[in-house]
DNA sequence: AGTGGCATGTAAGGCGTTACATGATTTC
DNA sequence: GAAATCATGTAACGCCTTACATGCCACT
C-alpha cells in the first residue's frame, strides 16, 4: 500500500508530491514504486483522513509547491502498521516464467531469444545494484551519524536486490543451458 | 494478464472455469495466480472476443459445467503473444522490505520478530519446492513421452521458485545476523 | 528549436480482490 | 453434524496505469 510508503517518507521530512516521487524512485522503487498521479491522489486521501497536512508554498511562475507534513495521528498510524507482524508473502507475477511455462512447443531459437533478452536486462540490474554498494553506509555515517541504523536498513534492502537478481541470473543461465542441451 | 494464462491452459485441453482454477493452482500459481471470480469474468470476455467457445454440459443436481474450448483465433492470439519478445521486468512489490526499510528506529526485538516470521514462512516454501523435484519429469515422460519438452519447461519454472526462495532465505539469514550484531 | 526538469493535477479504464448468493454431494 | 468439494456467477470496491491537460525555465 502506497499509503504507508508516503507516511514513512513524510515521517523522515515534509515533502511535496513531486519530491516524494523522487524520494521513492531513489529508495523504495525496487520493492515499491508509484506513478506521480497515484501519489497525488493518495496524498489527497491521506489529507482527508487527517494523517498529513498540506502547506502551500507560493512560487513565481510555477504552481505552488504543496508541501505535506505528517500529523501525530499519521505518525501513530504508521508506527502501528510498522509494528504489526507481517505473516504473509506478497504475490509474485512473472511474465517470462509464464511464457517459458507454455513454451514446450516453441522453436529452440525462439526460446533462447527470450531468455537472452532477459539475461541482458538482469545482468545490467545486477551491475546497478553492485555499483550502489559500499557507498551508502559510509556516506550516511559521515554526514549524519545518527542515521547509522537507518543506513544499515537501506543497505539491507539494496542487498536484497543484489541477491535476488544474482539468483535470477543464475536461473537464466541454468535454463539457457538446459534448452541448448534438450531442444 | 490472466487472459493468456487461460488461453495457454485451454490450448492444452478444454476446461471449465472451475477446472482452470485447479489447473492454475497446481501449475502457474507460483508466478501467476487468480481467484475464481476473476477467472469466470475473464472467460466471458474471451468468449465475447471469439477467442474461446463455450459448451454447456448438463449435470444432475449441479449447475451445468460450462466447458471452454480455444478457437483457431484464440490459438493464433496466444501464439502471437508467446512469440513476442518480452523486453521488460515485471514490477516487484514486497511488504517486508518496506517495513525493514523504515525500521531504523524500531526495537531490535521487533525487527527480529518480523524477520523470524518470514524465515519460517520461506523455509516452508523452499521445502515445498524441493519436495516437488525429480518427480515431474520422470512421471510425465513415463505416461506421456510426447510431453517431454513441456515437462522440462514446467521443471524450469519449479526450479525458479526453488532458487528464488533459497535466495530469499539467504538474505533473511544475513539480515538477521546483521541486526543481531548492530542493534 | 527541442528536450528535460519543475510542478500540479483529473479522468478513464484495467486488473484484481473480497464479499455475497445458491445449493447439492461427499467425506470425516 | 460440520467441513470440504463441486459448480456457477454478480457487485462493490481498491489499487494502479495511461492518457490527458497546463505552462514556465534551463540547457544544449
Amino acid at each position: 500500500m502506497l499509503k504507508f510508503v508516503l507516511l514513512g517518507s513524510l515521517n523522515c521530512q515534509p515533502m511535496s508530491g513531486y519530491d516524494l516521487k523522487q524520494f521513492i524512485d531513489r529508495s523504495t522503487s525496487n520493492f515499491w514504486h508509484a506513478e506521480l498521479s497515484q501519489i497525488y491522489t493518495t496524498l489527497k486521501t491521506l489529507e482527508k483522513e487527517g494523517l498529513i497536512i498540506c502547506t502551500s508554498v507560493a512560487q513565481e511562475k510555477r504552481p505552488d509547491r504543496r508541501v505535506y507534513t505528517i500529523t501525530p495521528e499519521g505518525s501513530q498510524h504508521f508506527a502501528d502498521w510498522l509494528h504489526q507482524p507481517f505473516t504473509e508473502v506478497d504475490p509474485y507475477k512473472d511474465t517470462l516464467l509464464l511464457k517459458i511455462f507454455f513454451s514446450g512447443d516453441q522453436d529452440k531459437t525462439d526460446i533462447l531469444a527470450q531468455l537472452d533478452i532477459q539475461r541482458n536486462i538482469h545482468q545490467k540490474i545486477v551491475e546497478k545494484y553492485q555499483a550502489e554498494t559500499a557507498g551508502i553506509i559510509a556516506k550516511t555515517m559521515e554526514h549524519a551519524p545518527h542515521l547509522r541504523k537507518h543506513a544499515l536498513m537501506w543497505e539491507a534492502t539494496r542487498r536484497f536486490g543484489e541477491i535476488a537478481e544474482v539468483a535470477y541470473l543464475r536461473w537464466l543461465d541454468e535454463t539457457i543451458q538446459m534448452v541448448q542441451e534438450n531442444f
